[in-house]
DNA sequence: TTTTATATTCTACATTTGTAGAGTAATATT
DNA sequence: AATATTACTCTACAAATGTAGAATATAAAA
């Protein structure tokens, strides 16, 4: 099952700590801060969903994510790309660069990864 | 207003379609198709968030998307870049060169785009 | 014109999501 | 030890979402 916007957003804040209690995730949030039994219940949504578990230590959690960032995220694209571009990588990209405005270097940073790209393809 | 997951699909086929009928529309979905009245409920919906107008002729209404499949499919990504990469588009396109397998054409076609975008830029 | 297929509106309802209070247990502070 | 703080569970509830039946109007077919 997939994660709310809600969860999604503290996903990315556990992805960043790495593992945390119920206080370092509430800092990490900005005024006004969600109450804390808001977060204990997406907490509790995500461990149901499989997305976070914890360990125990003493009477509270340290909390962490079970998914890497990179693979959500992975699939997250899949979904996106063949919904909005028929399961064309290649024209998503192609999209994205006109559609993004990256800058000069940006792009030849980019380039210079596909050539690698390229390179790594035909070892 | 967001478009939800649904309402989204129903958003792909009118973009495919331009303008349609609810009979096109209902073409559209594979087996099981959803009720009509599913169908029917979905467009108001997004009628009235503004995604979607219809003219009427006669007793029905031809329905067509008001904004770009490519508008709005910008904002999306820009969320997206948003949430999982600071922000950063170019850190996005280097994940994004990595993580999906684009063949050795589409590397190749990729990096024409972008020699052209770095010319344009510099135009 | 009587029957049938279609489109639309209204109503409904279960599920998911966003948010949090009340209650309780454990821990830290005075 | 008495009190305040913190984390957790349970319960709740409004809004959004997914889905569709009932009723109605209308147009198409027989």
């Amino acid at each position: 099952m997939k994660l709310s916007k809600t969860e999604e957003q503290l996903m990315q804040h556990l992805w960043k700590l790495e593992k945390a209690f119920m206080k370092d995730i509430l800092e990490q949030y900005n005024e006004p801060k969600p109450a804390t039994t808001t977060i204990a219940t997406l907490l509790k949504r995500m461990t149901d969903k499989g997305y976070v578990s914890y360990a125990t230590f003493g009477k509270s959690r340290e909390y962490y994510p079970l998914i890497k960032k990179e693979d959500y995220f992975s699939n997250h694209l899949n979904g996106l790309i063949k919904n909005f571009f028929n399961d064309s990588a290649s024209q998503f990209a192609s999209f994205f660069t006109k559609e993004t405005n990256l800058s000069d270097t940006e792009l030849k940073d980019l380039r210079k990864i596909i050539d690698q790209q390229i390179k790594d393809n035909n070892k």
